[in-house]
DNA sequence: CTGTTAGCGCTTTCAC
DNA sequence: GTGAAAGCGCTAACAG
């Protein structure tokens, strides 16, 4: 009834502890004929190691701890998704923490060491100083995703925002618009600020003003945005958005303020959510293969854990820009306006 | 450099480890002064205590696994939100395992236990026979969810799904419809069945005639299922949907087919995810309080872990019809055809 | 190739 | 109220 340990097994088959500890790792030397036998009696008494014990004596846990700021923004999801898939292929658990951006993160990120994780990937960067994040992080192996941390030891995974923020405006130049504002994620975030730079930068190539109007990552902070800009002066006919869920709450204040999308004005998301080609109309948005930035999040924790001395460097992610309904060309009736 | 242990608080102290562990729970019988004392050089030196070790000897590890069958679709996010949240209030952090229905799963709660998981959350049940799951999960304390677990000592929380089946037709019943189809979920599920039960239940009711087609739980899903319904030989006026991204997948299909949602076809979902009230037209569903769903799970196994021997049996959840704009009265041109 | 001896860092009887 | 001693279950030198 009680636990079956390793010591149950070592008297079982006549050996010590240490050989059978052996024997079930692929670590020793024992001699084949041992290793089975000993490896057949923990079957057949259906010996689980206890990984806590396993974990306190190696001083490894195999587990890895996950922060993102918010589950429920559906890209997160994805992005965990990727990393589960990831650190189950090498044997490795997540322990799954929410933590809004803010300065809680500290506590959160104690508690994970505290925990013994083998390193953490952080989801976003909630600390405002470089030593905060230094200071919180000690010497635990961490990679920050979708931020650039400027840390030696830390590593860092993400998307070429940069090129992302460009590419929408490129596809909206070439279907001929010139009104191109900018729905901003929050102020402050590395995301936030590499999108925009792309955004202004493709602006800038093409002569035309930019304007951005800070509005948050979610379909509510979408809808409020898009109303500002409505309210504001210089009429525009298309838009970028932050995310995916600003763009959907952007064209539902459109379509409640009687315009058409993307008849009269053209949106462009951003992430190509799941849901993205099943609203209508169907997003055109930035696509960036955020299962894959989930999996290199953790290959490269792997590799950090593996030597901390040299922490990876890896290349940005590829974006996409994926045609669907919601960007049109330039309406005559309107262009002309 | 290296990492302060306890016994550098005790020698710090001029205590005993012993009156250190005692002064830093709550457990013990240590005079208030040294208390104090001991946590102040405690904290003065950033004695962070390692949980691996306190778990080993306590056996207690404050750590619950959570298994859901697929992190992508937008109900499983939101109930690890509310689990997250009310794992955070009983200072316990969430080990997450994505694990398909089948029988890997019994791999991976074996995995959990291994770690010394206090309990674990299963939502949905991989499992066709009753005495697989008891001999997967043994004498760990377990919460499912979204199923019906006949097993002792495990519990299990739910919303009220048979209701939730009826109430989606009595509302078309109510709009005048009599050709109401339900897309149900994949075969075999508790959900599945105490959805499509609460169907037939409101269709007999009505005196009208059932008509379910298995869809599944993806949008991907809904579509196919949809055109399937639309192949079929009697015309339907509305459709309940097994959830939301069956509902929006089917949605797709009707209006690609040249069908007007609701006008032609009214369609009701199921879940209410965050999304439901943003596509267009906005989703009338029948909203499950999914957040609560997953603080129900933790509070519940809290609860399981205490007194392992009386497993609470909470009341299910309650589901509500939530009207917005997806489902109409039965449209005269095609009521009467 | 295998066993002995120490721990990993903390909790917990059991005394005093 | 406090300490000594004995683990929790496993891994890891160090011998032989």
């Amino acid at each position: 009834m009680s636990v079956v340990t390793i010591r149950d097994v070592a008297r079982a088959a006549g050996v010590s502890t240490t050989t059978v500890s052996r024997a079930l790792s692929e670590t020793g030397r024992v001699s084949a004929a041992t290793r089975e036998r000993i490896r057949r009696i923990a079957r057949d008494l259906d010996f689980r190691p206890n990984e806590l014990a396993r974990s306190l004596g190696a001083s490894r846990s195999m587990t890895i701890g996950v922060v993102v700021p918010d589950i429920t923004n559906p890209f997160f999801p994805q992005l965990i998704a990727g990393a589960e898939t990831a650190a189950r292929e090498s044997h490795r658990t997540i322990f799954l923490v929410q933590s809004p951006d803010g300065p809680s993160a500290a506590d959160d990120l104690a508690q994970l060491r505290a925990k013994q994780v083998d390193g953490i990937i952080l989801v976003g960067n909630p600390f405002p100083h470089p030593a905060e994040l230094a200071a919180a992080v000690g010497d635990t192996p961490l990679v920050v995703v979708d931020r650039g941390a400027s840390l030696p030891n830390v590593a860092t995974v993400s998307s070429d925002h940069r090129l992302g923020g460009r590419i929408g405006v490129e596809h909206l130049v070439a279907l001929g618009h010139t009104g191109i504002a900018h729905l901003a994620g929050p102020a402050g975030l590395d995301v936030t600020q590499a999108r925009s730079a792309g955004y202004r930068e493709a602006m800038a190539a093409a002569g035309l003003a930019p304007r951005v109007v800070t509005a948050g990552f979610s379909a509510e902070d979408g809808e409020r945005a898009a109303r500002l800009l409505l309210a504001g002066s210089p009429p525009v006919t298309a838009v970028t958005a932050a995310n995916d869920l600003v763009a959907i709450g952007a064209i539902r204040a459109l379509s409640d303020h009687g315009l058409d999308v993307p008849g009269d004005v053209s949106v462009i998301g951003y992430d190509d959510i799941g849901l993205a080609s099943f609203v209508r109309p169907a997003l055109t948005t930035v696509r960036q293969p955020t299962d894959e930035l989930g999996r290199a999040a953790v290959r490269t924790l792997d590799a950090l854990i593996a030597d901390p001395a040299s922490p990876p460097r890896p290349a940005p992610l590829p974006v996409a820009l994926v045609e669907r309904d919601s960007a049109g060309a330039v309406s005559t009736g309107r262009a002309d306006a």
